[in-house]
DNA sequence: CAGGTGACCTTAA
DNA sequence: GTTAAGGCCACCT
């Protein structure tokens, strides 16, 4: 799960990814729940950008009547980002990670 | 062993 | 633009 952790530490402010490009990145393809599930048990949450992260389809996946899905959205606000209807346009803000550099960062 | 469950994804209507 | 179905996989009953 470090892997995972790691590879959403580095989204930069004001961007988005999602489940399973963070998956395809870590390099488990197919994985995108196990993704989530990395960041529900993350040690220290805080230290984690895992707002950043949403589905594939540019929306929050928290249920839209939840304390954490309003928290997500408020922190993608307070980064610039736009979440219209409960979806962000990820043709806008969506990482593009440079995976040369990427890899070079790993730790592993 | 047989389901059921998720902070999911892709495809096909 | 939507939604629905099937796929997916680790865990829990």
């Amino acid at each position: 799960m470090e892997k995972i952790w790691f590879i959403v530490s580095m989204i930069p402010h004001g961007r988005v990814s999602s489940y399973g490009k963070i998956a395809d990145l870590a390099g488990l393809p197919g994985r995108a729940r196990y993704v989530s599930k990395a960041l529900k048990s993350a040690p220290d949450i805080m230290a984690l950008p895992w707002y950043r992260v949403i589905n594939s389809q540019g929306r929050i996946s928290f249920d839209e009547h939840s304390q954490p899905y309003r928290e997500q959205m408020e922190h993608l606000r307070n980064e610039g980002v736009v979440v219209n209807r409960g979806k962000i346009r990820l043709q806008e803000y969506e990482w593009q990670p440079d995976i040369a550099t990427l890899v070079l960062q790993l730790p592993f």
